[in-house]
DNA sequence: AAGAAAAGTTGAACCAATTCTAAAATTGAG
DNA sequence: CTCAATTTTAGAATTGGTTCAACTTTTCTT
């Protein structure tokens, strides 16, 4: 079960993923060639093709490492959010936003983005569709939390609001993306104001 | 001036508009090859590169026109909307969203919307964006004819709250183009469950 | 109306992703 | 240890979007 055939697999998918993060950053997804990346990770070509079915599912990996971890540090804020709706959302949302671009450049966003709209049945389409939800999930989840405390209404829908809320940040992000100058303190801003709107909607 | 040249140059244009938007449709986006293309619009592949940056121009184009079409159509309802918030922001979304598929498959919004986030810059990346633009003005412009008619509260921020309507819309829209099944009632029905929250927090 | 300049057209060549093939290497079972 | 099954490999072939240098057509000038 463990043998050695498994450890190398694992270690091929991990020296791949590793040479196409750092030609990503470099050279951005266009400029890293599929043979670039084959011979830094000391693979050939057929062999990338093997593990990967195409270039896309390649970012995909990496878009799910960074997503996955931004869940988990989300998971925090749902467990004892602060005692303010405006603060506990803005706080859920700032995770997300400061974290965004650890790994991934805006550039490789847009690709990602595009990829997984472009071909949603792929391997990849469908786990950012997943993603996506495990994240609006979250956010409907600290709308629950904060039911539970007391601060928001409870004859609110809370899983409908959180659509709402996680609507409107992935497309202000992806306006985000799109534009090269756009700054982070202005992206949470912006979303701060719009969803003051909200809030004031669904607080007691 | 408006010589024989101006007459063949939109001559050309129409026949490739028109071969692309027919070949589109046949054989999906990828399917439809550029020299396919200049075969049916009877001009060489190079011509196509002298009109349009790149194939997804082509397609830019033609979703240029589904746009400022709907646009137009929804300028009646901002002039004179429903005697209900609620309602007047349905009849909106209703016309963007019922008028959707009339000259685009899903599979050509899938690709257009893919290639205006890759590729923000160009032409096709900018017009996207400014479409996108224009529509979250039409609802806020609703929104300001609803607070002169007093049903909406006028301590609200207009735009702020467009932008909020827009941006869950369209990436409603999003999910919906992404799935082959989804049918348009639904979304109508799921994007006005959600704005009724909003509704009832701008409603005088 | 002739010749030159400007503008536009053409299709063969280029490039990179992907597929395919046959040979070589590796592993696990018996 | 040996063999059969599975993987990996290198590289050639394919494919389709895009580029480019040479050729045409239109317009302008005189």
């Amino acid at each position: 079960m463990s043998g050695l055939r498994e450890r190398q697999k694992a270690d091929r998918h991990r020296r791949i993923i590793d040479a196409a993060t750092a030609l990503f950053r470099e050279a951005g997804y266009e400029g890293a060639k599929i043979e670039a990346i084959a011979a830094q990770a000391a693979v050939s070509i057929g062999t990338i093709y093997n593990y990967y079915q195409n270039k896309g599912d390649i970012l995909g990996a990496i878009v799910s490492l960074e997503v996955n971890e931004v869940l988990n540090a989300g998971r925090g804020v749902v467990a004892s959010p602060p005692a303010n709706v405006g603060d506990a959302l803005d706080t859920l949302i700032g995770i997300y936003i400061e974290h965004s671009l650890n790994y991934l450049s805006k550039e490789m966003w847009r690709q990602a983005m595009a990829i997984s709209t472009q071909l949603p049945d792929s391997p990849f389409g469908q786990a950012y569709t997943a993603l996506d939800r495990d994240l609006t999930e979250q956010i409907s989840a600290l709308i629950a939390r904060l039911q539970q405390i007391g601060l928001v209404r409870s004859d609110i829908d809370g899983p409908t609001v959180g659509e709402l809320i996680f609507n409107n940040m992935n497309m202000m992000f992806i306006e985000f993306v799109k534009r090269d100058e756009a700054k982070i303190p202005e992206l949470r801003a912006a979303i701060r104001r719009q969803n003051r709107v909200l809030v004031a909607a669904i607080g007691v």
